[in-house]
DNA sequence: ATAGTGAATAATTTCTTGATTATTCAGGAT
DNA sequence: ATCCTGAATAATCAAGAAATTATTCACTAT
């Protein structure tokens, strides 16, 4: 790994410790500067600002935790219905421990939630197309017998969501949707 | 009914008419008054506030969809697996028909999530107790074998909220959940 | 007494302005 | 050149003033 890549890590550490603890508002582009030794003025050659920071954190775990989910999916010794059961579980968990670590999160995802809204979008659809590994695999040993198994995914996807938590990245402002409109939310709805 | 009660109905629907169209906060307490044909003043005579108002009106809302689900639930003349699928989708069509007949209610919901998540609460524990009617009488048809019935109840209607639309009484605020814990929000979390 | 009002008061929102923070940039050190 | 900084500028936030709206109250009419 190059020195630019080496500090962009540490001040990629340095601020998600600091959006985590204190909050994505109260965290300073001076402070994280400090925290890495630098000025705030030199954050800016390795990073277009304070929004992209966070933006690539969230990218970062988000990969993370698509990498943990595509092991499971790799595993070969257990079935399709086990394999579901493991693939939902993590989810839950993977958002679980990440969040009750992070007591000032909840700015980080307002700000994801408004305004970089295509990263939830994108790591939807990796878990989508995940899902749909898992399902068509099952298709084909006769486990499963599913016949539209994206829209089969994307059902799975939203049944579970209610139960990562309350109100987290479920809070999307509907005007950040894809086409807010309900028929496009719900594309099967009044068929 | 009496001249009260009379006079009670004709400012809620002024008043609802005019949530729905401009918004709860774009609505003064003058402009729904005017619509009645009387003083602001001569509207405390019936309510104690506009808040009061939108929760009436709300709770209003609540019951007719309750009696509409509880009309599913008292047919006999089908099988409770039926039922289930006819509830379900009349969840999901009553909140529709509203939400895409009220250009501007999502001021009105913000108000009910921050400030009156107690009714939610009774809707949801209210329609709780309708599927759990359902998977009782599942039960004792040998329709269904379900052990905790009030569990799976949840289960339901948690599973199904995501489809109810991408932000719509989804979003409350963490701060305002009974008990702000996971542990309370999911009993089942790592047992 | 009961129904109702205009005017007074209280609460809330909006607007301004000063302060803080993010971002840019010209230039110094290596 | 490349790396870095302090200082300048731009954007955002926060506190307080002004304006709007909610709520109360003293009073009139019936």
């Amino acid at each position: 790994m190059d020195a630019q890549n080496k500090m962009r890590n540490t001040i990629l550490a340095a601020a998600e410790k600091r959006f985590r603890h204190y909050g994505f508002n109260k965290t300073t582009m001076a402070e994280i500067a400090s925290d890495c030794e630098m000025s705030a003025a030199n954050l800016y050659r390795f990073f277009d600002g304070k929004k992209e920071i966070l933006s690539e954190i969230v990218q970062g775990l988000f990969s993370q935790r698509e990498a943990k989910l595509n092991e499971i999916v790799l595993q070969s010794h257990i079935n399709q219905t086990e394999k579901l059961r493991l693939f939902t579980r993590a989810s839950l968990d993977l958002q679980y421990d990440y969040y009750s670590n992070s007591p000032r999160t909840s700015e980080s995802i307002d700000f994801i939630c408004n305004q970089r809204v295509d990263l939830i979008f994108s790591h939807h659809d990796k878990k989508k197309s995940l899902l749909i590994a898992i399902l068509e695999e099952g298709n084909s040993n006769n486990e499963f017998n599913i016949d539209d198994i994206p829209t089969r995914a994307e059902a799975i996807l939203k049944a579970t969501v209610m139960f990562h938590s309350p109100s987290f990245s479920i809070c999307i402002p509907m005007k950040n949707w894809p086409g807010s409109a309900m028929e496009l939310w719900m594309p099967w709805w009044r068929v």
